[in-house]
DNA sequence: GCTCCACGGGAAGGATAGGCTT
DNA sequence: AAGCCTATCCTTCCCGTGGAGC
């Protein structure tokens, strides 16, 4: 049934990548520069999810590195590395650069310095996610150092500089922009066709099925691939030779849930707790949250802690907060699950 | 309009952990 | 081996801002 299972999994970067032509002529272009040794533009891939712009991102960088031998290319994802000095860290650990740092006890400036001081090829930095930094003065630093190209990927351009100082904004609105839109569903199709042949069996799904995959996903790839997976895993799990509608129709929702739990399972006891409330309630006012967390704990965070927790859960789909004012209040996101199908 | 609730930025202090010195 | 030092990360406190509801 499965054939190849990595070319199903998240961050899988293709051969070729389809309809994202214009998008990848563009870029190339932007990071022409290196090719000679010159530093190329700071360039903002802006777009919703599942758009294809890490993707893009990483493939053209990866292309540039088989035709130049000499240039390097580094990913981070921000999201994951939120603080200044984990990013940094990313980046020098790329680069073979870490060997005698200790993750404690080497101060930011030591960091900064290193980078300042490589000397290597020029470098491709994919900062992923980069609207989730918490310190904005890191693109700035390194927007810097001329042996660092970066890309940064961001959904829109209003969170990335959302707390920016004016400094950067400054220096970067007149960066190179590549902008990304929905895939319409014949392209995720294709997407997911070209991926099938490559993971999957003959005859393993058909193009109906992948067009009710691709309607189900609302132009996201990264949903619609993550529902195939789920349905081939399925298919796999059952012993059948190929992938039903029964299985593609359960493993919508199904693919859903899974990321869902997924999310939930990396929540802290505090974080937990906060979650069975709003969970158990469907809707709650901050107040009353507050109150009824602080009962159930021995320990209770305060409030301000808590309203910490409740953005990064509201950040990460854990729940939902609607309202920005005296109008808020938190939601379970299970419950829109439902009401969005 | 005015009030009040809630949010979230920023500074300060605490917790934690590893390196360095003695 | 123990104790000091210094870094990050987390939590708390203080407070300005803003919008909904009256």
């Amino acid at each position: 049934m499965i054939t190849d299972a990595r070319v199903l999994r998240t961050g899988f970067v293709p051969r070729e990548v389809e309809h994202r032509d214009a998008e990848v002529t563009h870029l190339t272009e932007i990071l022409a520069p290196l090719t000679d040794g010159d530093p190329a533009d700071t360039t903002l891939l802006l777009g919703p999810s599942g758009v294809g712009k890490t993707c893009l991102a990483k493939y053209t960088a990866e292309q540039l590195r088989q035709e130049v031998l000499d240039v390097e290319y580094q990913y981070v994802n921000c999201w994951q590395n939120f603080s200044e000095f984990r990013t940094l860290y990313r980046i020098l650990e790329g680069l073979g650069k870490t060997v005698d740092i200790h993750r404690q006890s080497t101060p930011r400036d030591e960091l900064y310095e290193r980078l300042r001081q490589y000397d290597g090829p020029p470098c491709v930095v994919i900062l992923d996610e980069a609207d989730q930094l918490e310190d904005k003065s890191l693109l700035y630093h390194l927007h810097e150092l001329p042996q660092f190209s970066m890309l940064l990927v961001a959904n829109r351009e209003r969170e990335l500089f959302g707390n920016a100082d004016e400094r950067l904004t400054s220096r970067l609105t007149g960066c190179e922009r590549v902008r990304f839109d929905r895939y319409d569903s014949d392209e995720l199709v294709s997407i997911m066709d070209a991926r099938v042949k490559s993971g999957l069996e003959e005859g393993a799904i058909d193009r109906d099925q992948l067009a009710t995959i691709a309607d189900a996903a609302g132009g996201d790839a990264r949903v619609a691939l993550s529902i195939l997976r789920t349905a081939a895993r399925q298919a796999h799990q059952s012993y059948e030779s190929r992938i039903t509608d029964d299985i593609v129709a359960a493993s919508i929702p199904e693919a859903r849930a899974e990321r869902h739990e997924k999310d939930v399972d990396t929540l802290t006891p505090h974080q937990r707790t906060l979650y069975e409330i709003i969970e158990e309630r469907d809707a709650v006012s901050p107040s009353e949250l507050y109150e009824e967390y602080r009962d159930r704990m021995d320990d209770p965070k305060t409030d301000r802690t808590v309203r910490n927790y409740l953005s990064k859960m509201d950040q990460y789909d854990v729940i939902r907060a609607e309202g920005t004012s005296r109008d808020r209040t938190y939601r379970s996101v299970s419950e829109t699950f439902e009401n969005v199908e």
